[in-house]
DNA sequence: AATCACCCCAACCGCAGAGCT
DNA sequence: CAGCTCTGCGGTTGGGGTGAT
């Protein structure tokens, strides 16, 4: 507990470290590398403890760091990664060489907050690389559902997500899996597999990410202390609510995905255009978005797809044992039938 | 010019797990 | 197998920078 002990040495520095500090850390790791953090201070020279020596070498030292902003395709990797993986920052820094857990973990929280800022005032001034990217069509969608009353973050003050982790109040990030994705249906496979439901929460409601941004209510008392009753409800309403939600969604596929197609052309001049805009540098993309602007019909439906999925994986995530291979298997074909105009 | 509020990010803290004895 | 050390990770904090008033 507390310090370790190469950290209750009363000598041991804390803070900002200076440019000398600096110099003699990379000086010694250069040369000699760092088998033992422990052994490192002492070696080095520097009244640090092995832990504060590590961290810095990590976050700030090392050669191959890469600083400066996220360019648009690491901010995608990374909010599809957290879709997927949740808060594993080092999970996800190892999709992005050259940036730190730390980086992407202070990016996504600075992120956070401004979309709470941003949710909390009407106005809407799309000011991020990451509000750009946002769909025209799923403004549209959002809009006219019923997520709008039933989304998570308006619970009543008292009341305590159990199985919300993965639905912050964060309006979630309806992008496509673009990129890198090799590897990810795998975790997601993983993931889900390894799910657990938190302890219950006895007295409370429970507020539980469903497919579709819905979040069912369900009140703690109702269902007395029996986890295994919860359970076998909830694999009930699932049953019917997944049911209503597969023709739901048919309907505004049929519906609704030639008047998206309109919005977006009419309104970015094709969406693609600006992903293409956003992709300057990345091999293909000019194919690929010539391709896109003339196929906007195939667009749209491919970011439904993307929509899906992501939408499953939310769910899964979240905390939803009770679909367990059900979903597993869904999101696999959902993930082989999105083709990533990216890719 | 001074003050305040807000934001970013480097660094710290506490914990878990791996590995060693 | 218990106990200890070390490493790595995620959550949190607080100092410094910056823009608004």
């Amino acid at each position: 507990m507390g310090h370790h002990s190469c950290c209750n040495q009363q000598k041991v520095k804390r803070g900002l470290w200076s440019p000398e500090e600096d110099e003699k850390l990379v000086r010694y790791i250069t040369s000699n590398g760092y088998g033992c953090w422990s052994e490192v201070p002492e070696k080095a020279g520097l009244q640090r403890c092995g832990k504060s020596c590590r961290l810095r070498w990590i976050n700030y030292l090392r050669p191959d760091i890469r600083r400066g902003r996220f360019t648009s395709e690491e901010e995608k990797i990374i909010i599809n990664l957290h879709a997927v993986v949740g808060n594993r920052w080092a999970h996800i820094a190892s999709h992005l060489p050259g940036r730190t857990d730390n980086e992407i973990k202070n990016y996504w929280n600075s992120w956070i907050k401004k979309k709470i800022r941003k949710s909390a005032s009407p106005s809407k001034t799309p000011s991020s690389t990451i509000d750009n990217l946002q769909p025209t069509y799923v403004d549209n969608f959002h809009h006219t559902s019923v997520m709008e009353q039933l989304e998570y973050p308006k619970q009543e003050p008292s009341s305590k997500p159990v199985f919300a982790k993965e639905f912050s109040s964060v309006s979630p990030p309806f992008l496509p899996l673009t990129g890198p994705i090799e590897g990810i249906r795998d975790e997601i496979d993983h993931e889900i597999s390894g799910l657990n439901l938190e302890p219950w929460q006895p007295n409370c409601d429970l507020h539980v990410p469903s497919s579709f941004g819905f979040t069912s209510v369900i009140d703690s008392s109702y269902l007395g202390n029996s986890v295994e009753r919860w359970e076998e409800m909830e694999r009930e309403n699932l049953g019917n609510m997944r049911e209503n939600m597969e023709s739901m969604r048919e309907n505004m596929m049929r519906e609704n995905l030639e008047s998206i197609r309109e919005n977006m052309m009419r309104e970015n001049g094709g969406f693609m255009g600006v992903q293409v805009q956003e992709c300057n540098g990345v091999e293909g993309d000019e194919r690929v978005g010539r391709e896109c602007m003339e196929s906007g019909w195939v667009e749209a439906q491919q970011y439904h797809q993307g929509l899906m999925l992501w939408d499953q994986l939310t769910t899964g995530l979240g905390g939803y044992a009770a679909l367990g291979p059900q979903l597993s298997g869904n999101v696999d074909a959902l993930a082989g039938s999105y083709q990533s105009p990216f890719l």
